[in-house]
DNA sequence: GCGTTTTCGTGACCTCGGTCACAAGACGGT
DNA sequence: ACCGTCTTGTGACCGAGGTCACGAAAACGC
């Protein structure tokens, strides 16, 4: 099936090759079955919004293809992203399983499919299907620290660089052959002082402090990190 | 039945009269009973360490009396307290769940009563009560909402000023009458500068400061707030 | 191609809060 | 009452990083 913003969809859920790779789609047969049933498919653009930070909960996105920010922001305007998702996440689940307004705002960077699960429809497959019940637990408790990572990295890191390293190391670790020194980079100076918690102008000399110290290089959008070990010391130094 | 510390025990959940009240505890009672078969109650002091940071998990902790300071620690030394926890929060729930180390160390503050579930039965209770996974995910998303929480305070909270505003209000709102103005004092500046991630020397300059500025007042272990419109404006200033 | 918008680099300045140091209370044990 | 330990108050210093300002570079639209 084609569909816009050169994308492929994918309508069956049970057709989907990456299935079992994810915490909760890889549930028994006729699970899944029900929840293609209940699911709607759509495909996202860039700068798409799945849902805003205050809104009440409509219902859960798993994340097929793509990425989206989460992010929320200070009645001030100062904004910081307090994750990046991807596919076989599942956002809005919180705010949908307590019925409490979503947290933060889901915005795609990139352009991907997103299976939306209404609430009734959701707290219904739960009851219906108890396994799925307790992987929801499961990513809950997965979601919790994550997000227990990112106080321990807010409260505990002092200094931007620090930060900034860890930030590094993070996605070092995340891409291809998971010890990979070759990153893409997909965000701006902007996005990633939003990230750290820090201003753009400093994220800029962070990056200019840290080619000058040999520590990384950029090509394009290709970054390269030169020196892993240093800055493993630099995060808890 | 009389115990340790001046506190009295109480072994049988069913005579619990705040069962109700509490989010965990509020079960079917077939439910509670099995539970009550599965707990095993202990008191414990001041200073005590339910568990500790980066162990195995063993099991969840039902705090039924007395409060507990759920910290963190980097490897540098620096603490920051995340969280104090009061009667029926359930401490270790993520670990135990996700079987991954506690991700905080729980100590006592104020000697209490607490009843511990192995990991074992509470996986083997989960399956045969599905309404207690239920309320278990409930549980996780509360817990995820308040982790939430402090990520907003730290991550777009800039000065200590505002967070010490924050949390003086925070506390003011979970005291007596939900809107009481008088709060027992129980930290020393150097456990509320870990709260807000900032240095002893600035929270007693912050006690000067809101003083002087009428905003509370100290009398003993008594704080009262004189100005609670102030300090909401210091928040989201 | 070219104009517009977004993103990035860098210098100058200055404030806030961390660090160090030391003294004064508070509290508890004997 | 005396002494040791823990907690609190305050001054002096200083440096990291936020803010402002401006220009260069890159990306985008047509």
């Amino acid at each position: 099936m084609r569909a816009p913003y050169g994308l492929n969809i994918l309508d069956n859920c049970l057709a989907c090759p990456v299935r079992e790779e994810h915490l909760f789609c890889n549930l028994p047969l006729p699970a899944v079955q029900r929840l293609n049933d209940i699911k709607s498919t759509a495909l996202y653009p860039k700068s798409a919004m799945l849902f805003i930070e205050g809104q009440q909960p409509r219902g859960v996105f798993v994340l097929c293809t793509g990425k989206a920010k989460l992010s929320t922001c200070s009645s001030e305007g100062k904004t910081i992203i307090t994750q990046v998702s991807e596919a076989g996440d599942v956002l809005g689940l919180n705010a949908t399983i307590s019925n409490r307004p979503y947290e933060v705002t889901a915005e795609m960077i990139e352009a991907g499919q997103a299976n939306f699960i209404a609430r009734d429809a959701l707290l219904q497959f739960l009851k219906e299907y108890g396994e799925v019940a307790v992987r929801v637990a499961e990513q809950l408790s997965h979601n919790y620290y994550t997000a227990y990572e990112e106080i321990r990295t807010l409260g505990l890191t002092t200094s931007p660089g620090e930060k900034f390293a860890k930030l590094l190391l993070s996605w070092a670790a995340e891409g291809p052959g998971n010890g990979s020194h070759q990153v893409r980079l997909t965000f701006t100076h902007e996005e990633i002082a939003e990230m750290i918690g820090t201003t753009r102008e400093t994220v800029s000399r962070l990056f200019s402090e840290f080619k000058k110290k040999q520590l990384l290089q950029v090509k394009g959008a290709t970054l390269t990190i030169r020196n892993k070990p240093a800055l493993e010391k630099l995060v808890h130094s």
